[in-house]
DNA sequence: TTGAAAGCGCTAACAA
DNA sequence: TTGTTAGCGCTTTCAA
């Protein structure tokens, strides 16, 4: 029924093992040897039995990729780097989309390590944490991306959050603000809090003091930004810029101030991380108003290479303590606003790839 | 090294099949039998090899769904659809993003041949036939989602395309217009011509004469929708309202009608599939003028689900010739346009899944 | 440069 | 209700 090597193997007068070395192009066989092997697979339409060369190599040749949600183009577009970059070297991708459902999460993980992936690259929740200590206690090469767990010692990618956060407070400040505001997301992940570690660090630089009424965190969520946004102008705390450190959270900000009637940049400046080229539903008042406000974008395409190009290097046996690669973060100023432009085509993702990544800095 | 059923079942004092028997929830085991080896199990830590299994029993308890990309939330949540019902099941799903790439759909071809995968749930290109039937041959389940290849015999699932265009070009009918033009993608594919017929259909039972110079066709992307509009107000074809027939397209088309100061729908009346979620770089205008838009919303998430339905199935054995489902498409109204609100909550995907989805038709 | 033998970890088929 | 035997299709190891 199934061709199977051994039909491949008697067809061209062959052992099978010969034809395995064919088929992996390892190890020595006769040039006429190998076109007779491969007139035999042609003729016999065989293809391999991946289920049987993992039994025994003991290698997939798989890896999988868990996201939070794949409902947004940040996360979709390292799926893209990720795949591209295992596809080049002949492996497949389960992208395993946890919709921030730790139940699911858990599910996913039994069924990868049933499925004996060589590898998996992960955006680690808060929760992830003991999970990622029995995947390694398994020996399973791990990457984190994006986030980084404090207490699992794998390698991480990400984006320069510290750096970004700066230059998006500085732009503020040159643009003459003084009573900047802070929005954004939880300081229990690691972006959240080298984000608000940057903002500071530039209030201290330019010997502003970093007045903790105008420092808001919250889930990252539009609503959560409308409601910070909401909650400052009520407390009456003066205000002429804000800074806000992730863009879910920037598209409610940014309506909320709109409603409130607020001129941006004239009333209130704003700073904003911005990296969804596919903006979600509440995007209009974001996408209307980027022109006119510094934005902030990762590169997460590259993200998406650069985790797994380290993670075939772990499963490739590389020992070492691990990394922790930083790159660099994109900062656009703002451009004046144009009517019926919405400046797109800074904000398209970088679709051709770049063959050299640069890196801003690794850690250890 | 790895723990293996041996090692269980020695510990547990019985044989592997009985292990085997526990694992799978198959076969008699007694309570207190299946008691001490679930002990075992946990004890050592024991994780089932799915590819010893899936080598032996000839079934891998994995699926791929195939897409043309997933920068879009229409093909992501299609994808939620489909990995929730196939993990409800035990199954994995090889998320397979072509990216619009024949050689790459190809290249995924050949890997989930080689994984034997149990099912393949895809979105044809008009140049998939060929491997599609290749499939078909070697036995393989399939099922098409959102377009029908006419020389494939497999199952369908999509939407109503042909009921959609009927209502939203009825619905500038009724609003009154009687100059109607048409902007849609190509017609290689089904969605595309039956988009185009009921629009025709619409346009007969109204007694209104269809006229060729105000039927645009083209591929399916903002740019296109924007010269498209831009040809037909050059040519000075007298325009009432538009029925655009694709949400990207939607997009570049409203710009374009925005940037030559047409009024909408004072001057220009527009009907349009909009069932993208998580709108794209291009989405300010149409989610501005969503509100005075009649909108087509896809049921993604369940053709997701249901197509993975079908393919459990004919996965499971079931004959008969194949099934075309067709579901069917919300028909949103216009509302009034609210400054600050965006009409958001309409546009919300259906997140808490129907038990039951009802069923527009089935052909066949 | 090629091949023979063994076995990866599991389950189908049968037997008890 | 439990067990025995055989073998899925491939690659590892060793030998020629």
């Amino acid at each position: 029924m199934t061709v199977t090597m051994r039909d491949v193997a008697k067809r061209a007068g062959v052992s099978v093992i010969t034809v395995s070395r064919v088929v992996n192009e390892s190890g020595y066989v006769q040039a006429e040897t190998r076109a007779r092997v491969r007139a035999a697979i042609q003729a016999l339409h065989y293809i391999p039995n991946q289920m049987a060369s993992s039994l025994r190599s003991r290698q997939t040749r798989s890896i999988a990729l868990m996201l939070p949600t794949i409902a947004n183009s940040f996360w979709t577009t390292i799926a893209r780097g990720v795949e591209d970059e295992a596809e080049a070297r002949g492996y497949s991708v389960f992208l395993c989309n946890t919709d921030y459902d730790d139940a699911k999460e858990g599910r996913y993980f039994e069924a990868l390590l049933r499925n004996r992936v060589d590898g998996i690259a992960i955006v680690p929740s808060e929760a992830s944490g003991p999970r990622l200590r029995t995947l390694q206690q398994r020996q399973m090469p791990l990457v984190q991306i994006h986030h980084k767990l404090d207490d699992v010692e794998a390698d991480v990618v990400r984006s320069d959050s510290y750096g970004a956060a700066v230059a998006l407070t500085q732009s503020l400040i040159d643009a003459g603000a003084r009573h900047i505001a802070y929005i954004g997301g939880p300081l229990s992940m690691s972006p959240g809090r080298n984000r608000l570690d940057g903002f500071r660090a530039a209030l201290t630089c330019a010997a502003i003091a970093d007045e903790p009424d105008r420092i808001k965190i919250g889930n990252a969520d539009p609503n959560m930004g409308y409601r910070l946004v909401t909650e400052l102008t009520h407390a009456g705390t003066p205000i002429d810029a804000v800074m806000i450190a992730n863009s879910r959270m920037a598209v409610g900000a940014i309506r909320a101030l709109t409603e409130l009637g607020k001129r941006i940049p004239e009333e209130i400046a704003i700073a904003a991380y911005y990296d969804i080229a596919t903006l979600d539903i509440y995007s209009s008042a974001l996408d209307v108003y980027s022109p006119v406000i510094t934005t902030a974008i990762q590169p997460a395409y590259d993200m998406g290479r650069l985790s797994v190009r380290r993670l075939f290097e772990r499963i490739g046996g590389m020992a070492g303590p691990s990394d922790d690669l930083i790159l660099p973060t994109r900062i656009v100023p703002p451009a004046a606003p144009v009517p019926g432009a919405h400046n797109v085509e800074r904000l398209r993702m970088p679709h051709p790839v770049p063959q050299d990544v640069p890196v801003v800095a690794t850690a250890h």
